[in-house]
DNA sequence: TTGACAGGCTAATTGCGATTAGCCTATAAT
DNA sequence: ATTATAGGCTAATCGCAATTAGCCTGTCAA
């Protein structure tokens, strides 16, 4: 990987870890393996590196969105994938964008500089709540709906039952990002969740 | 209120919206309506400011907490107040507990200062996760057991019932904190989060 | 009525962290 | 071969924000 790209990620890093404001250029420059004013050969200020983060970010978030909605056009083909579910493959669901969210160290680093940076920048609200809350609600209600159609779920309000699949998820996650040592004790709550989900909104014999 | 305080609840808000590091002593100062430098005649630097609206934090907090643990001890007389439980009332619990989260201007204000604050400082963290993931899990698991016990609701786990109830409520009120103009249709997603809880996890005729 | 704080102000001082200047070397194209 | 460029380094510089020095006033207890 070349410098340029180094200095992103060890950015990201240290961003993640301590805040914009709370990491010097020459932290990240230590990082590299480099001095700090040769980060200047490569980005024009400390801001530049955080803005190019940033952008690296939105472009690679907004590859996957459109990733996910060509899938969810195409909603034939996935429908099949979620005509006969079954209680292994809902935990399976929830389990892997559970984990994928928490290990994916991009995903990961970014998420917690966004949490740090998102007051002071509206801007990066919205990203963040687009990737964390309104993605989600809006892909998973996909899948979830498709459960529904296909008789694997019922419910009045998918809507709501997404909220009652997502939030879990989405607290359970800001928990081990603050204390990683809870992940374990974390996974078995959402296995449990999704145990319970399924059972509550499951069409059991009717 | 004496200057002292006010120091303290200017540096809040301050601290609230853009962060300890991006907060400057003379916008402190200038908030107060004096100048930086009389602010060390009541502190001896920037982060003794932190440092006491921390400490005061902690101290409304745990009083907070005795009082909780207490009702919760003479669970009697608090049972007494759900055996006859209603819709209306446990909507009313939700809204409650959301409302008093959101809109406390002491709550608000530190919550979001928690969360920029909290990776660089485990202490932080650890308070944030208290506040707005274990007491509340564990208040309210106290209070929906004793619904489940007064036969107002049904289910097999009362903890991940618990999560149910609150994970959403959690995930509204970090929506809110980063766009209060989402509160409206927030508020509305609340009730029928709620309501939904309630048929699904209700004991109907059974 | 005086003298010791309490609490405010202006004017330094300090220190640190971002950035710039300017030099050096290796590679790579002409 | 030579020259341009990329990318590294050391040694300034610059600017700003925290803090200190030292002064002034009003209050209040002795």
């Amino acid at each position: 990987m070349d410098t340029k790209h180094r200095i992103l990620n060890e950015a990201l890093t240290l961003f993640s870890e301590k805040g914009y404001a709370n990491v010097y250029v020459s932290d990240i420059a230590e990082k590299v393996g480099i001095k700090a004013p040769s980060l200047y050969k490569h980005y024009k200020s400390k801001r530049a590196i955080f803005d190019a983060i940033i952008e690296e970010m939105n472009s690679k978030f907004s590859e996957q969105a459109k990733a996910l909605s060509v899938n969810g056009t195409s909603a034939g083909a996935d429908a099949e994938l979620y005509k006969n579910m079954s209680e292994e493959h809902l935990l399976k669901l929830g389990r892997e964008f559970f984990l994928f969210f928490l290990h994916d160290d991009y995903n990961r680093k970014f998420r917690k500089m966004l949490t740090i940076e998102q007051f002071g920048n509206p801007e990066l609200a919205e990203t963040y709540m687009n990737m964390y809350v309104d993605m989600p609600l809006s892909y998973q209600g996909m899948l979830l709906g498709m459960l529904v159609q296909s008789g694997f779920l019922k419910t009045d309000n998918v809507q709501v039952m997404t909220l009652h699949f997502y939030a879990p998820i989405y607290m359970l996650l800001t928990v081990c990002d603050r204390d990683p040592s809870r992940e374990e004790e974390t996974l078995k709550l959402l296995d449990e969740h999704i145990k319970q989900f399924n059972r509550v909104y499951g069409r059991t014999k009717e």
